[in-house]
DNA sequence: CAGATATGTCAACATGACTGTCCCTTCTTC
DNA sequence: GAAGAAGGGACAGTCATGTTGACATATCTG
């Protein structure tokens, strides 16, 4: 039932080189969820290791990788918009907060249309860290997306987004575009 | 650039509904990096928040269910092979197993090859609430499965094995099959 | 036999989450 | 305008899980 890897199924060939076993069409076999929760694992811990070094440098941790993430990626979002996306509680990312004003790599400004909103943005030296982090990322991610190809990357995706419970889908969606 | 979820561009439909935007061709941009390292985060944050509840239940963590997983996955593992595979350190994984054997869930044997060995293997009331949190995984990953389609799981497994550096590959996949 | 390897253990420490509580400011509603 | 709700900050204590470093024991290999 399992092809070898190489000699994948022609009916399922892709733009590029596809190195993996494709899904046979029992594709729901407890195995095969398995490789999808295995590969979910290893992936995700392999992407996010790549920034280590260049926290560990700075004396920050991947807590502050994520929340400046989030700032360069919607610029000006108030802190419980922030607490939304981290899905942690006000005290987790005060601390980081407090860390990442105290280094001048955040600032917050008192919200125009509702003044109780902090707004948080990144400094100059905040931006230029989030960018040499993201360099990362992208690294492993551009490369992931290159050897698999474009189609892979819409399946990559389109998984991706069933995990979400339904009811989170609109958040992730907002956050882009 | 962006097609509406709602009119799929049809040269790249899949096998069932597809409900997200496809890829570009130009899907090495910094936007289409973004949103597969946001929908990586999400999507691995909302597969492993769901066996949450049942392992406070037991008083156990998340690094409780990766030991558990992977003695389920590869029964009669060494110390060695999992400390390998969850890349932590040796003291790290003892206050876990510890913790494993004392509730009776894993129990150790001596290698018969290698006497230093200690092979891990789950009792049946280990296996039993295995069996439970691969459960709750499974509900969310063949929920995501089916709802993209057999061919775009094939892309989501060549996405995420291109995330993992080439010299950890074979290790993945010798968990497989 | 000597050295390498597999494992276990103790201790100290760092990170990043949590709960609970209290506070101040600002917005909304009656 | 007063009362309550909401956004945010701060302090304290706790827990889960990772880290280094050091040392011990048993076993394998050359």
């Amino acid at each position: 039932m399992t092809v070898p890897s190489s000699r994948p199924a022609p009916s399922v060939a892709a733009t590029a080189g596809l190195r993996v076993t494709p899904a046979s069409p029992l594709f729901l076999r407890e195995d095969e969820i398995r490789r999808g929760i295995e590969l979910l694992y290893f992936g995700y811990s392999s992407m996010i290791r790549g920034a280590d070094a260049i926290l560990e440098a700075q004396g920050l941790g991947r807590a502050h990788h994520r929340a400046l993430y989030f700032i360069a990626r919607r610029p000006g979002l108030s802190v419980g918009e922030l607490i939304g996306l981290l899905g942690i509680t006000k005290q987790s990312l005060g601390r980081v907060l407090t860390d990442l004003n105290g280094r001048a790599l955040v600032e917050q400004q008192v919200g125009k249309v509702d003044r109780r909103q902090r707004l948080l943005n990144l400094t100059p030296a905040g931006a230029a860290l989030e960018t040499k982090l993201f360099a990362e990322l992208e690294r492993s991610m551009a490369r992931a997306y290159g050897e698999a190809g474009q189609h892979a990357v819409t399946g990559f995706w389109a998984v991706l987004m069933g995990l979400v419970p339904p009811d989170g889908r609109a958040q992730v969606e907002a956050l882009q575009g």
